[in-house]
DNA sequence: GGATGTAAATTGCATATACATTTTGTTTCG
DNA sequence: CGAAACAAAATGTATATGCAATTTACATCC
């Protein structure tokens, strides 16, 4: 199929410059990165996120993690599971309404603190491969949504 | 669960700085902006992506556009299904081994034609949330690799 | 020409992701 | 107290994603 020039326009423009062409595509890459340095201890880089970001709060309820990481609560609800099947995570009634307060268990930091040299590393190979300037944009532009995510 | 100090810094360190955190919870965002704009025409962002990188080449193998994008061949054989499905990519032999050359069909030309109004919306929404600089910088890494993968 | 080898594509499996729907604790009202 | 209302969580469905295993179209060798 061959395209007029209106169309090869069109093409082009969005080939070179659509935004969620290039985030997946480094999405892709960096989760690779840290998917493969956190597997000899069994757990996917969200997975750790979500691990991570629950041992940081002093007391969450799912609704605010899930709103915090602008992920939708059916998302977190199952990868709350996993967390759970495997003793990293626990949850009871927070005794507000049908919310569930989260809490990271001891296996579950020990896990932390056993993948943390890992991770250094996958994060190191992700700076490099970024670059630190966009890596440092990358950090900061999240930060200001998880903040923003907090707020409201 | 109460952490230790050696076990508070690792966490503070990896929620603050982690780059996988960041890059998925900006992904996540931009890629429902995107896939918000485009559902009035039944295709979803990653397959608008790979509708228009197989218009963007004359003539393209599976295997060429995976590794571009640093996609699972698995994962694009997927999209390609669901692409075929539609009607928008057609594929045949090639006559290379069992590599197959694809192929954008006009439907799959039109589509991109009457999307792109909605395309642009979303990517000047996206810009607006990540500012101009960030969002250059991030068309600039990720063309980079892009065209790593096209010299590989 | 048929067995063997090779590499690309596909399929199986386990998440990740989100929208829509359903379930289910809590609360509130009659 | 029990029915209705509310809101948060969980489930159904479809796609996205990658690794591992399988299938398969071609090529090669005997």
């Amino acid at each position: 199929m061959t395209a007029n020039d209106t169309q090869k326009k069109i093409i082009n423009t969005i080939v070179q410059d659509c935004l969620s062409v290039r985030l997946r595509l480094i999405n892709r890459m960096v989760g690779r990165i840290y998917d493969n340095a956190l597997k000899p201890h069994g757990i996917r880089s969200t997975q750790f996120s979500v691990l991570a970001a629950v041992s940081a709060a002093d007391t969450t309820t799912s609704q605010q993690l899930s709103r915090v990481l602008h992920m939708d609560t059916s998302t977190f609800s199952r990868t709350l599971g996993i967390l759970k099947k495997n003793g990293w995570l626990d949850t009871e009634p927070s005794g507000q309404g049908k919310t569930l307060t989260v809490r990271i268990t001891p296996e579950g930091l020990a896990k932390i603190e056993s993948a943390y040299p890992d991770w250094q590393k996958a994060q190191k190979a992700t700076i490099e491969i970024l670059g630190a300037s966009t890596a440092e944009q990358i950090t900061s532009t999240g930060t200001r949504h998880l903040l923003r995510g907090m707020a409201s």
